[in-house]
DNA sequence: AGTTCTGCTGCAAACGTTTGTAGTCGCATG
DNA sequence: CATGCGACTACAAACGTTTGCAGCAGAACT
């Protein structure tokens, strides 16, 4: 039987409270005393029970964060970064991984919500409005999408998609396909609306294909749409898809980036990994995890804050993507990425 | 406010005991009234408060997963399998990362304890005794090392270690360079050991490089020492490390497989991925996972259980490895790997 | 000397559950 | 008619903490 807080005391001859005190409000106990209790406590090996605890104080310091994807490489770096974060704030995570699933996201909520001081629902497939009606629930940061009334971190991916259609157009791209994203992603859209408007005010035309999974395989299964549209080139919703199509061209003997450029999204560890290796818009994943740690933290429990923490994006230009059939003679080869950082904004 | 039992009860008119049990023992209170409990909860939103119930029954519903580093390309499917076979049965996570610090591993295990019925430690770098004081505070399951009186899971990385060196000896190498792992690594061991033997039984010399970091970099780093080594071919601790040396091969203009041939282990997402396709030695990471939670769930309180299941590993012949200076006219380019499959024995 | 203050400690209630025990009721049994 | 039983429900203690309140000694004021 592990030892609990009455062993303590008995062992110091002293009163459960003082023990208690000794732990969580040292300077009310007399130095001397409270040196005895932590001796005590040493030997025994005693170690406060956090459940207990949190039964009556209210919090767990506990904290949920949930994922679409475990194994899309998306993910790692920003839980890795949260975990280690919240650690170092004395805080432990729940990790949960819904497969993409509405309905796995809001049951994991709720089975989460009393075990927790709040999650981190990061690229949640629900609808806004139940995302709202879950935060009534337990507080809620919401990581890569903008929910009306809650604290979010968000990358500015459109900035990204951005200037990925720029440097495909400097190359001498005017026909582009644009590899789209799961339904009901935020991200997805706003990539959409982005890549468009860049395309129109560069003169190019932009092609959507989808929605699709965020998977390689989905997008190996888009390549042959991408050679009907008869494009030059393609920007993917992520990595993932675009190292699936690249390979999904290979197969058909199709050059990249000779024939087609591509060019993803993410800056996952296996854009360098590819050959050719893949030009991307880098997001700050685990600059990412680690704000949303703090929003959660910061804002205890006044759960209708508004924050909204918007990351910058930088377009990494490596070897997936290169010239095209209108190439003028445009700029060099290599382009300046733009000042990264974090910009922080709110808004009321 | 969070509803409680007790507003059920009230809602219900019953007395919370009879609440609970409509909860948890429904064969023990009348049809109608749980009807009526049931409903009344639904209305009130109410979800049993699973720490309040953990403080009494003991069993809190949660477990542990150590691991090394979660943006190691080889945990997240062990992550992800795990979590979704633990909450399939109705559990939950918490997910931590240890930096391949023994020091972390520890802490973490004590901190975790009292918030979960028994604690995941994949790849623990830590000592057997270590280990085996811990699991008095804690159920434990081991992945990837085999600790005696403990439950654990491994992988027979050495008959995969055995069947690599003999790939490579059957394509001709008689010079095989090891790249090894992290000190303190069971798995490190137990590759070494059963490369060491195969080389010797083939006729050919294995040299041992290092103890390494399990990283690319340093994979990468390793390149000059395996051009000096004079190799033909190289079996490296893990596929993140294989990579890496590939990288730097490729960067010294060496060609893979034409001039050293280069075998991982692990057979992560990122072997199909590079150029040339690595062959590696797959381990079923998914399948640790769910068999860890199994025998955690299953051997419930009596700690000192003993079981060891060993998982079965193939080699994956893809495009990394090919005929070394000493060809023969041996068999053919493609190999059949072993069975697969799990393998599950009991030692007392 | 009496009063207030300060520093410390003990007491007991509370947090939201579970569970052993005891009680009530109706009914069949002896 | 008393007894026993079965089905159900209420009571209350317990789990390991925290925390407002009260108590008490001694010091420092008036």
């Amino acid at each position: 039987m592990p030892a609990t807080i009455r062993d303590v005391a008995k062992a110091s001859g002293v009163h459960v409270s003082t023990v208690s005190r000794a732990f969580s409000a040292p300077q009310l106990v007399n130095a001397e005393t409270r040196a005895h209790v932590l001796a005590a406590a040493e030997v025994l090996g005693y170690r406060p029970n956090r459940a207990a605890r949190a039964l009556i104080t209210g919090r767990t310091h506990n904290i949920g964060l949930i994922v679409a994807d475990i194994a899309n490489p998306f993910f790692p770096p920003l839980i890795k970064a949260a975990e280690s974060h919240a650690r170092g704030r004395d805080y432990h995570v729940f990790v949960a991984d819904t497969n993409e699933d509405p309905g796995v996201e809001e049951e994991l909520v709720l089975a989460l919500a009393k075990q927790v001081d709040g999650v981190l629902l990061c690229s949640p497939r629900m609808s806004n409005t139940q995302i709202e009606q879950l935060s009534r629930e337990v507080p809620l940061v919401v990581v890569n999408r903008p929910v009306p009334g809650l604290p979010a971190v968000v990358m500015d991916v459109a900035q990204g998609a951005r200037l990925a259609v720029e440097h495909l157009v400097g190359l001498g791209h005017r026909e582009i396909a644009l590899l789209g994203g799961p339904r009901g992603s935020w991200t997805n859209r706003e990539i959409r609306r982005a890549a468009t408007l860049a395309a129109r005010n560069a003169g190019a035309e932009l092609v959507v294909l989808g929605p699709n999974a965020p998977t390689e395989e989905s997008g190996s299964a888009q390549a042959e749409a991408v050679l009907r549209a008869g494009v030059s080139a393609v920007l993917a919703y992520n990595d993932l898809m675009a190292v699936g199509l690249i390979d999904a061209l290979d197969h058909r003997g199709v050059k990249v980036p000779d024939q087609i450029s591509v060019v993803g999204i993410d800056d996952t560890a296996l854009s360098r990994r590819t050959r050719p290796m893949l030009t991307t818009v880098a997001t700050p994943t685990a600059a990412a995890g680690r704000a949303a740690v703090d929003m959660l933290l910061q804002h205890g429990d006044d759960r209708r804050t508004t924050a909204l923490v918007t990351l910058q994006t930088e377009l990494v230009i490596r070897d997936s993507s290169g010239p095209g059939p209108h190439r003028t003679a445009g700029p060099g080869r290599r382009q300046q990425p733009p000042l990264d950082g974090v910009a922080s904004e709110s808004r009321e």
